[in-house]
DNA sequence: GTGTCGT
DNA sequence: ACGACACAACGCACA
DNA sequence: TGTGCG
């Protein structure tokens, strides 16, 4: 626990500094900063297959999980570490900033030192940021959902987009939920991957309303799952493939293979317990190739000619064309 | 966790 | 040389 | 101005 001391780590050609490397990062297991920056070089290989060349933003806890974090998005080349990567990326607004691009470890390993425990990762490459070559396919429980039924959720959309001949592939979140994510081939954009999105929830709605659904307002979704369309908006982020959660054991968002959806437990998938399975099993998401995202664009546009309106938007962007109105239907204002 | 500023 | 402090996302729509 | 949503 001694504090004055610094690890140099040797990473991709780079020398990267560990300060602290004794700190307690989570006092439930006493895993410390280095711990941590070990567990990201065991997963390296699958980690950079699925974060290699994107954009990310940090999540940073500087005193742990127990204390206070924040998210940092801009990040700067210094006088010490002028070999750091970064790339332009834009808000809904149009603002413009310079976000670290995960390259390599050592990048990863920068980052852990600024003491981020999870990256918040683009659905473009920084070497062509104008397609989205990722749809997320976001499975959030409402109050009363259970895992089983997020499991049953899961198993429902993977038949849906194979009957469609699209392939996906499923990880944890590190929390309640589960992450479907297909691979596109970069030829739509953000705009395009939503509408997608949009479509798809929609459908799976009306195949199984008693168990999915596909309202952005809470007080429509009843204790269903919700198929969150609007993570595809044109620059958001999601946790990312291994990255480590802020919770007292380090619960990693961890790519499985769809044989073991019904015996997978989010809570045993930890930065303690992950490194063993990379090193028996390799990269669940190995087999992952571009799809086409031509089907579900159908969908959406019979959707579109059928007469529906696009869903409503998050908070902070600026209204779209053809959104409904943007409030609950319990808040909206009376007709006449 | 780091960089800068004032003492 | 040291402590205090700033800073580290998104920022619109609607009633 | 408060509330929407991750
Ligand atoms: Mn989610
Ligand atoms: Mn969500």
């Amino acid at each position: 626990m001694a504090g004055g001391d610094v690890e140099v780590l040797d990473v991709a050609g780079h020398e990267v500094r560990i300060t602290s490397p004794g700190k307690v990062f989570f006092p439930e297991r006493g895993d410390t900063k280095l711990d941590l920056a070990r567990y990201y070089l065991a997963v390296a290989e699958p980690l950079m297959a699925a974060m290699g060349g994107r954009p990310v933003m940090l999540q940073r806890f500087p005193n742990g999980v127990t204390g206070s974090s924040f998210f940092q998005k801009r990040v700067t080349p210094t006088k010490a570490d002028p070999w750091l990567t970064t790339t332009k990326v834009s808000t809904p607004n149009g603002t413009v900033s310079d976000a670290l691009v995960a390259v390599d470890l050592a990048h990863v390993l920068w980052a852990v030192n600024m003491g981020c425990l999870g990256f918040h990762v683009w659905p473009s490459t920084a070497a062509d940021p104008d397609h989205a070559d990722e749809l997320r396919i976001d499975l959030d429980p409402s109050p009363g959902v259970t895992f089983p039924m997020i499991r049953e959720a899961a198993a429902e959309i993977r038949t849906l987009l194979g009957s469609l001949g699209i392939a996906c592939f499923p990880k944890t979140t590190g929390n309640r939920g589960l992450h479907l994510y297909v691979r596109l081939e970069p030829r739509w954009d953000g705009y395009q991957v939503r509408a997608a999105a949009v479509a798809m929830a929609r459908e799976l709605e009306r195949l199984r309303p008693d168990l999915l659904t596909a309202a952005w307002w809470k007080e429509e979704r009843g204790a269903r799952v919700f198929i969150d369309f609007n993570q595809n908006a044109p620059h958001k982020t999601v946790f990312g493939a291994w990255s480590v959660r802020a919770n007292p054991h380090g619960q990693v968002s961890t790519p499985f293979e769809w044989h073991e959806l019904e015996t997978i437990e989010p809570r045993s998938l930890t930065m303690a317990t992950v490194p063993a399975r990379v090193a028996e099993q390799g990269d669940p998401w190995a087999a992952m190739v571009p799809q086409s995202l031509e089907p579900l664009l159908a969908m959406s546009e019979r959707d579109m000619a059928s007469g529906l309106m696009d869903a409503p938007w998050p908070p902070v962007y600026p209204k779209m064309p053809n959104e409904p109105p943007r409030v609950a239907p319990s808040r909206a204002r009376k007709e006449e």
